[in-house]
Formats: structure tokens, C-alpha cells, sequence
DNA sequence: CCCATGAACGCAACCGGTTGCAACCGCGAT
DNA sequence: ATCGCGGTTGCAACCGGTTGCGTTCATGGG
């Protein structure tokens, strides 16, 4: 492999030229930069990135943090890809490289391991697969990260969120405007801050429509199949009238759909059912969900070009993305 | 941050020693080791990898290789979730890093690109998702590399892949097993490596049973669901009486059992059907599938381990991994 | 005609590690 | 007392880029 001092010694220049001819220097005259890129060409020259990094003290490489698989956690569905690939070409076409890296959940020492030794720039992290000891770590390390997912009210960090609220209204809207008088809300955890927004949206739909909010009507459950099932046989119990239930996962929703069933009600004849996410076995459940969907491509470009951004310039963004409905035959 | 220089004035010796000390070198003493590396951990020291890379002249990355996200390719399903995570802790347990590349199939500049720039050591390709094209170049390149899935008879680089032959012989045997008579085959392309190893395995299995093979019963598809119903179809008609189909992808067992409720069959009282990969969706179609499963993240291990011993070594490995069978409801 | 000015380029230090080789130590053997 | 030797440690070069500063040369203005 060529150095730059093999390509100085070729076009009869030193080193300092070829390095800034190749990195477009001002100081460099027009026909130079042209001989001595065409020679660089030639020889097929790719520099040395160590070298480069080491003197520009930057690695031009991003790390997406995730944790160690968890076999229970199969979940992790296809928008942990699609998110993934549209971080990869988002950071490719800003010239930066991705790095994959798992974490424990105690371990603390990950952030300086990589940054203080300079094998990323910058982090990505996922809120649901993320401890707020996490992200206090990484505020304390001064490190430079995005978020993608809810993040605490108050917060001085960039991120990228799927918008809960309009998903939430949108969801409750349809079954609403479809004719439906009782739609139910089955959550998922209480307290996770997305499950609150896609609420309000609900509530708003609801009170858009002038249909009356009821606390019957609603139930929380922990993301889990088995949970989705428990909270809808509650509803069942408490408003056996209901025609229609927004439920906050996909994995729930069918699970919730399979409850439905066994109570001997149709979907969509008798009670509407929309979930959230778009899971690949959504389109493929039965009868096949209607559901929320996040545009994940969207979401991973976001949160390269913000993050780069901020790496660059130091500006800190957060920005929402569209939930958009995918109709299909529970609702 | 500090360098080994700092440690080395706190330690009142010479960067070499810090350096040996800190790399378990045999030539420092014992004491002096001891001395040092509590500097290092007081200090919190993280030893710059950039500068490390360029005097060992080796990044201690891999790269693993994908195609740009293709939004009708959604099938990549959580197995690539399953070996992605088990590509990291594999690599991650041997000191290397991941990092995810994505390349254009016109592509053929990215190997120097990562190679020659130091950026990467190694490769891991996907034979699904990568043409014969990309091979050649990464072994014109002399490129490090191991990939996942089958591979022409002749080669003479690493490949980690799955017991496809064992798995179509145990779909069959489950089927045959359980008093079935009529058992078809309707495989993924005809001319893919891995159909023709299914399509043996299952062969041995109607000879180990005592059955005839019939070619009125195998059918072959290309993958999509759509193909999956046509073979269904294809068959139906030439064999109502079948029993049994073992089938060479999820998603086109998921649609064939919809084309035989189509035609008023039931499944598997009427016919037994096998899946091959153990999608998400598998384990909550109508009914849940019974199917093959092939272990992700041990996948990703042995990709990684056998990736790290070849560029250890120089050794070239080709292992293959066990298919198990998942017996749910269809058969 | 001379000097200030700026464009184009070279010199050499620096980034932070690694490593071949020389230097030094105390020791038992000759 | 001298020599040889194994065990430790330091010196300095090297990896391949980047960049502050000085130098060279042509040009335009006084």
C-alpha cells in the first residue's frame, strides 16, 4: 500500500502538498491538485486511516449502542433494521463509519472505553433499551450522543422520537370516525412516557369526536403478549360493550385479538383492534392488523444527520417523526 | 486524556516500559507491572487506539457487509437481529470491533476502501444478500473474509452455515414420523445450494421411511409468499391426496396453508406442514407453525471466532451448524 | 526600480503508541 | 578480579498522516 510519501516522491512534491491537495486545500494551485490527484487515482491510494486519526484526533466513527441479545427479547423486530440501516447510510453519506457495540446493563465504564480512546465520536443509544443510568453516564462523560425514543420532560441532548401523541389520535380517530362508539386504550407501562403521549392522543380523539372518556375504558399492561391478553379479558369484564380497543404494541394487540376470539367475538364485526408499531407478522396475524406505523429508514437518517450535526457544530436537536396509519382488516 | 507518556513521568520510567507493562510483555518485571497498571486504573488511562492501530498496522475491526435496506426485502427477519448480536459478542470477547458497511451491488471499490485504508481487517459477508461478483473481489483482494450460508462445492475460504440437509431429512422424518404418506417438497430456487441440501435431506427421509419419491410431488418457488401459494396450488392439482409438504421458507409455508384453507383443508388434519427458519410470525400464524430453526447467535459466534482464528492463523474453517426442528401446531 | 503582498509550496514538529537494539544491573563461574 | 549471562529498562526510530511557519517567486503599486 502507497503512503502519501510515495505519492510525493511520484508527482515531485512533499508531503505537505499531497496531503493537502488530496483534502482540498485552498492553498493548493488548481493544475497541482489535479496531477497529483489523478496520480493518486491511478495507484488506487487509499490513506491510512489510523494515521489520519491519530493526527486529526477524530475517528469519523459512530457507535449505536445496544445491549447484549436477550432470547426473551426477540421482539426486537424489524425496525431495529430498518433504523439501523437508515443510520448506516446516513452516517455513510456524512463520511462517517458505524460501529455496533453491546453493552451490560451495569457496566459503566463503556463510554470512556470507547471514547476516551478514541474509537468513536459519538453514540446513538435507544431509550427502551436504556437505563437512565446510561444516559447520566453519558452527560457526566461530556460524550456527544442522540437518543432515539421518549426522553424525560426536561432534557439538553439531541434526539429523534416517534410521534406517540399523533399516533395515539390517529389510531383512536379512525376506529371513531369508522363509527365505533366505545374504543378502549390498553398501554403499556404506566409510566414510560410514550405510553402518556399515545394516552392524550387518544383522550384528544376522543374529545374530538365529543365522545365521553371513561376510566374504564382503559388498562396498562407491560409490552408483554401475556399482558395484552390480561388487560383485554379485563376490559372484557368491566365494559363488556366495547367495539373497539387501541392497543400500544402489535405484540399485544394480537395477543389481545387471540383474547377477543376466545370470548367469542369477531374482529373486525364486533370490536375494531389497532396496534402500534407494524411488526413483520402484523401484516400476517388474523385477521391482519391495522396498525401504527414509524417510518424506520426515516428515523436511523435522522439520527445520523443530527448527530453529526452535532458533533460538527455542537447544536442540539430533537425532532419527531411521523406516525402514519397503515389500515388493514382489524379496524 | 493522558498518554503513556504522562504515565510513564508519574511512574518515573520510560514510555517503553509503560507501553510492555501495559501489554503483558515478559520482559517487565513483575513488580514494575504491578506499579504501572495501578497508575493506569487510578488514572483512569484509555490508550489511544488510533495511534495504537498505526504502529500495529491493524485495526482490530471487522466489518460485516450488508446490502442497502431494500424496503420489499423486509424479510430480513429477526435472524439477522439473532446473528448481528451474536457476530458482536463473538467478536467483541476476541478484542475486535464491529462495523456495519453497506455497499451497492455495482460496487466493487469497497474492499479496498476498508482494507487498504486500515479500517477493517476482515469481512463477514451474507451469501443471500452478496453475488458471486462480490466473492471474486474480496478473494482477488485477498481479502480476509468468512460468510454465512451456502457455498459453491469448491471454495477455499471460511464460511459458517447451516445443516440444510439435516434439516429438510428432519422436517420430512417429523411428518413421516407421524403416520404421513404423502409428504411434497416445495423448495426456494431451484438452483440455490442450500434448496438442493433441503431437498436431499428430505429425499433421505422418504428412503430411511420406506416411501417412494414422486416428482408430481416437489414444486419450487422463489422465496415470496405469492410463489409459496402457486406451488401449494401446482400441487394440489396434480396430488390432491398429499398428507404432508415440507416447505422451504416461513413466509411461503404461511401462504400455502392459506391457499389449502382456500380449498378447504385443514391443517394438519388433513395436511401436516414444516416451515424452514423459524420467523417471528412463525410461532403466531393460524396455526402456529411447526418449523426449522437454525441457532443465530451461535451462528454469529462461530462467524466471528472462525473469522478472528483466520486472521490469527491464516486457518480456513467451514463448520456447519445443527437445524433443529420447533414443533408447534401445523404438524 | 524597489519593496510590499500574496499565492504556492517545503520543512519539520507533532499526534501517541510499538519495538529493535544498546545499556545496565547483580550474579555465579572461571 | 574478570567474564558471561539472564533479567530489566531506556533510547530513538518508526508508523503515516496534518499543520504552523518560513521560503520562494511573480506581480502590482509607489
Amino acid at each position: 500500500m502507497k503512503t502519501i510519501a510515495d505519492l510525493a516522491r511520484l508527482a515531485g512534491v512533499s508531503k505537505s502538498t499531497v496531503s493537502r491537495a488530496l483534502n482540498d486545500s485552498p492553498l493548493i494551485g488548481g493544475e497541482t491538485r489535479r496531477r497529483i490527484r489523478a496520480i493518486a487515482r491511478e495507484h488506487r491510494f487509499q490513506m491510512n486511516e489510523a494515521a489520519r486519526r491519530l493526527s486529526l484526533k477524530q475517528s469519523q466513527i459512530v457507535a449505536l449502542v445496544t445491549y447484549a441479545y436477550q432470547p426473551d427479547w426477540a421482539v426486537a423486530d424489524a425496525f431495529s433494521l430498518e433504523i439501523m440501516s437508515g443510520v448506516s447510510t446516513g452516517l455513510h453519506a456524512n463520511g462517517y463509519d458505524l460501529l455496533l457495540i453491546q453493552i451490560t446493563p451495569k457496566d459503566t465504564e463503556w463510554v470512556g472505553r470507547y471514547l476516551g480512546s478514541g474509537r468513536a465520536d459519538g453514540f446513538i443509544v435507544m431509550a427502551a433499551s436504556c437505563t437512565q443510568q446510561h444516559i447520566s453516564t453519558l452527560v457526566e462523560a461530556n460524550a456527544p450522543f442522540i437518543i432515539w425514543g421518549s426522553m424525560p420532560a426536561s432534557h439538553d441532548y439531541c434526539s429523534v422520537d416517534g410521534d406517540s401523541f399523533a399516533g395515539g389520535r390517529t389510531a383512536a380517530a379512525h376506529m371513531l370516525r369508522s363509527g365505533r362508539r366505545r374504543v378502549a386504550f390498553i398501554g403499556g407501562p404506566a409510566r414510560a412516557r410514550e405510553v402518556q403521549e399515545r394516552y392524550r392522543g387518544y383522550l384528544a380523539a376522543l374529545r374530538e369526536a365529543g365522545t365521553q372518556a371513561e376510566d374504564a375504558l382503559v388498562e396498562y399492561g407491560d409490552y408483554s403478549p401475556a399482558s395484552g391478553a390480561a388487560a383485554m379479558r379485563a376490559l372484557l369484564e368491566r365494559a363488556g360493550d366495547l367495539d373497539g380497543v387501541f392497543v400500544s404494541s402489535d405484540l399485544m394487540a394480537i395477543a389481545a385479538i387471540e383474547e377477543l376470539h376466545a370470548q367469542g367475538r369477531r374482529v373486525p364485526e364486533d370490536v375494531a383492534v389497532v396496534g402500534y408499531d407494524d411488526v413483520s407478522l402484523a401484516a400476517h396475524s388474523d385477521p391482519p392488523l391495522t396498525t401504527i406505523r414509524q417510518n424506520g429508514p426515516l428515523a436511523g437518517r435522522l439520527l445520523a444527520e443530527n448527530l453529526v450535526q452535532n458533533l460538527r457544530t455542537g447544536a442540539v436537536t430533537n425532532v419527531t417523526i411521523p406516525a402514519d396509519l397503515v389500515v388493514r382488516k382489524s379496524a
